[in-house]
DNA sequence: TTGACCACTCATACGGCGTAAGTTTACGGT
DNA sequence: ACCGTAAACTTACGCCGTATGAGTGGTCAA
């Protein structure tokens, strides 16, 4: 009892760290707290460890990044698509895509930054792919239609699909209502009117252009 | 001739610089080299000054940021669009924004993390809604289609506009291409025939899609 | 002409960042 | 009981954004 290990930090003990739950306490910081909150300190201290643990775990930060990215997708594109038509069936694939950047807003970036051409993201591609070119898609427009639809699904997660951008288009309303009348009226009038499900009657326009795009050449 | 003067940093030696040359200064470093090289230092030394001279004509690195983008898009939507169906007028709409971020994607990471309702991007948004307005559409509708664009511009220049995607994806064929037969073969098919305007099939598909949503309501 | 002001630039410093290098501990297998 | 090694820590380096304050030179009033 001479009080020696009251203090944290004891050099060799063990902690019970993964790499996934390292992935996974780096996901809960980027949720809380933003992408630019995480820093391997703070993933550190949040682990109740040192920094330098970390890469015990992973290379260095920008391996951890595209693991949380790849940890946000491995779920939801795992399984099989359910069957049906493949209007459904790529709603069914947009679906869980447009869930997780709804759920985990701060990953959106990552998307955009790194490459992210990782084993995950490439298996999301070729299920995308499978779909589009069973229903007659030459294989070249099924990966642009890919990209609209991902294109589509961040778009909508960063310019109005995350929870506070009602909050952040009504803040500035009294300002620049008048200089931005249409914009005014449009957030007014969606936040009463309260749309069904606004990805999805985008998602549905998509789908109507590329069901026209497939009589057409077909 | 003491040599007193050859280091160069005269203290108040006047440089001639402008808010708009470190925009431009600040652009030309992420075009060049990327968003993460963009450091205050840098561009200093790009600048011929100390980093803390910045400070004069920009209050933080955030507000350099907006600026840079707000610079971006200044020319592109300062013009009144030109006339026509709505289609049209939403091809001339979406054209610019795309073509700028082809020319610059390494302002696409900027467009994800910023909040960005600067008065410009304000400005993009009425201006587009005014057109969606004026063709029938209910504002929040036209809203969601804006956002929609948008994301379509994003994505494409993320997923496979800008001009090294065909590299990157070219880059790690040889050992993925078994794995990923599909995506393997849409980049090779994709290389070979060159299509005409990959972005322009995809919103002609959207715009489709919005006109068939059009009819229905009207 | 002089002098005061002020716009502009620089120097210094602080805390935080990613991470390279090396050190210490304790567990698992012999 | 021993030891190799995995897992943790310590230290240090060169970056970063930026707060603070000091220096410098052009402009303009007196």
């Amino acid at each position: 009892m001479s009080g020696q290990e009251v203090e944290g930090a004891a050099r060799g003990r063990r902690v019970g760290l993964t790499r996934s739950r390292v992935l996974d306490a780096a996901l809960e910081i980027i949720d809380r707290d933003g992408l630019a909150a995480l820093s391997m300190r703070r993933l550190g201290a949040a682990l109740g460890v040192e920094a330098m643990t970390i890469y015990h775990y992973v290379p260095n930060k920008d391996a951890l990044l595209d693991g949380v990215l790849e940890e946000v997708f491995r779920q939801s594109y795992s399984r099989r698509l359910r069957s049906g038509s493949w209007q459904e069936q790529l709603r069914s694939y947009a679906h869980p895509l447009v869930d997780q950047l709804r759920e985990h807003p701060g990953i959106v970036p990552l998307m955009v930054q790194r490459p992210a051409l990782t084993s995950q993201t490439l298996g999301m591609m070729e299920q995308g792919l499978e779909v589009l070119h069973a229903a007659g898609f030459p294989l070249p427009r099924a990966l642009q239609m890919i990209h609209a639809l991902i294109g589509l699904a961040i778009g909508h997660v960063v310019a109005g699909g995350a929870d506070d951008s009602e909050d952040r288009l009504g803040h500035l309303a009294q300002e620049d209502l008048s200089t931005f009348p249409l914009v005014g009226r449009a957030v007014q009038d969606a936040g009463g009117s309260h749309l069904p499900e606004p990805f999805e009657t985008a998602l549905d326009a998509m789908i109507r252009g590329f069901e026209a795009d497939l009589s057409t050449s077909a």
